[in-house]
DNA sequence: CGACGTGTTGATCTCTCTCAATTAGAGTGG
DNA sequence: CCACTCTAATTGAGAGAGATCAACACGTCG
């Protein structure tokens, strides 16, 4: 595959990714082994695989999940273009976590040194870097948050909104429009701590309430006044900002 | 209060703890402000504040929290000598959780801007704060299994456990030995996604069975084996050392 | 001594789970 | 073109883990 030069990477045209200079962004791309087409479903990160791979989502997305032994499925977050894959995982160490591709997906992978030789060469983007795994880390703290203390519909309204924000921050044009939405309703149940039954039922309450629609995949918020009201939404937290490496 | 010199901090004995260079402690102690005392119950980090501090845990117990408008509250998780406070919060913006001190603490504090100096001057200390935040991310990550789908039973035994090792690497003497362990019922219940009572049958429960023993605010393990069983526990996942900038 | 925080226990109540069955659409091979 | 299979969504019924409500015990403290 030909792979799309750093510098005119499409997702740095996007206002929520930070801004690199010319120069970081050549070290970046000498870095980068090459592009790598994944197709849905499949694994990225096996748990507990070691030296999987590092790499940021280019296009496409994921989510990373851990498994308890009787098949017991939680979903840590969801993955969007311009995350990082794997930065949790120490050189050597096993993935304490899964990555799964839920639709095709497109990798920038990078050696497993990369963290080390940007930090290295290029204090700001080692500056980011740390940023980007603290931001990470809130939005897992988010979705705790939800987990433990919301009820079963206050969980799924804060699922459609959050992830309604962070897909449409990636997709140029007009604010109200549908965002892509691939992910099955299982999915939301094993991101939400739910049984795929009652998750069917309550998304069904939601979708009679006229709160939102999902038509071929795309996902288009009704009433988000309504949605933030019902989860409990600040709509402080977790700011929306991504950057990429 | 008489601060502690960085180069002979007790901390930086523990075999949890990354080893630095002299050079790198002279660095890190300059830019220290100061050690702060806290008295126990006392409000670290607000939720929503500016400008919190960023500081390192010294002595004592605390932990992350947030909070939903009807005050249903969701613990994050806890943190332990050596662990950071403030790392997620970017320069000036609010902190999206609250952190609050669950004994008598001592902080290391420095300017907001020490992350970045820290980069700029000292790479492989900034590698290892990157990690040391994907780590944090990995403990969360946990709790996150645990609140999603793991009984009550189940994450009360995972609770015990990983406290349980996280305290006893930092208490040097013989395995097997007592920990302190100053949080009541209700932390472990917000911890937990859980209800106060039904914490508290269920941990009167694990007690029948012989699984632990509380005594004066230390726990001890009575029966590890069963109860990383009952946890469904890996032992992999998340690795117990922690650095320490 | 009364107020308060923490732990404990019993009695309901209900939200969510599990079990079961049905429908619809997409893909596949004959 | 049509059975056949698979996945995803849907709905009903019954069961259960955990929540809520209510008391009470105990120790500390001003």
């Amino acid at each position: 595959m030909q792979a799309t030069p750093c510098p005119k990477c499409p997702l740095r045209a996007l206002s929520v990714m930070l801004a690199n200079t010319p120069e970081e962004l050549a070290v970046i791309e000498s870095l980068r082994d090459s592009q790598t087409l994944l197709r849905a479903g499949a694994t990225l990160i096996r748990e507990g695989e070691r030296g999987g791979r590092l790499a940021t989502l280019f296009a496409g997305w994921a989510f990373r999940y851990k498994t308890l032994r009787d098949g017991r499925r939680q979903i840590l977050n969801f993955l969007l273009p311009g995350d990082f894959i794997g930065l949790q995982q120490k050189m050597t160490d096993e993935s304490p976590h899964g990555v799964e591709a839920l639709t095709d997906v497109v990798l920038c992978t990078f050696p497993r040194d990369t963290v080390w030789q940007l930090h290295q060469r290029l204090p700001a983007v080692g500056y980011d870097i740390t940023w980007l795994a603290a931001h990470e880390e809130s939005i897992v703290d988010e979705n705790l948050v939800s987990v433990g203390r919301r009820t079963a519909a206050e969980r799924i309204a804060m699922l459609l909104i959050r992830l309604y924000k962070r897909a449409s921050a990636l997709q140029p044009g007009a604010p109200g429009r549908s965002v892509l939405f691939p992910i099955t309703q299982q999915h939301i149940a094993d991101a939400l701590g739910l049984s795929l039954v009652h998750t069917n039922k309550t998304l069904r309450r939601l979708h009679k309430l006229g709160l939102y629609r999902i038509v071929e995949g795309h996902l288009v918020l009704l009433d988000p006044g309504a949605l933030e009201r019902m989860a409990d939404w600040y709509g402080t937290g977790v700011p929306e900002a991504r950057p990429l490496i």
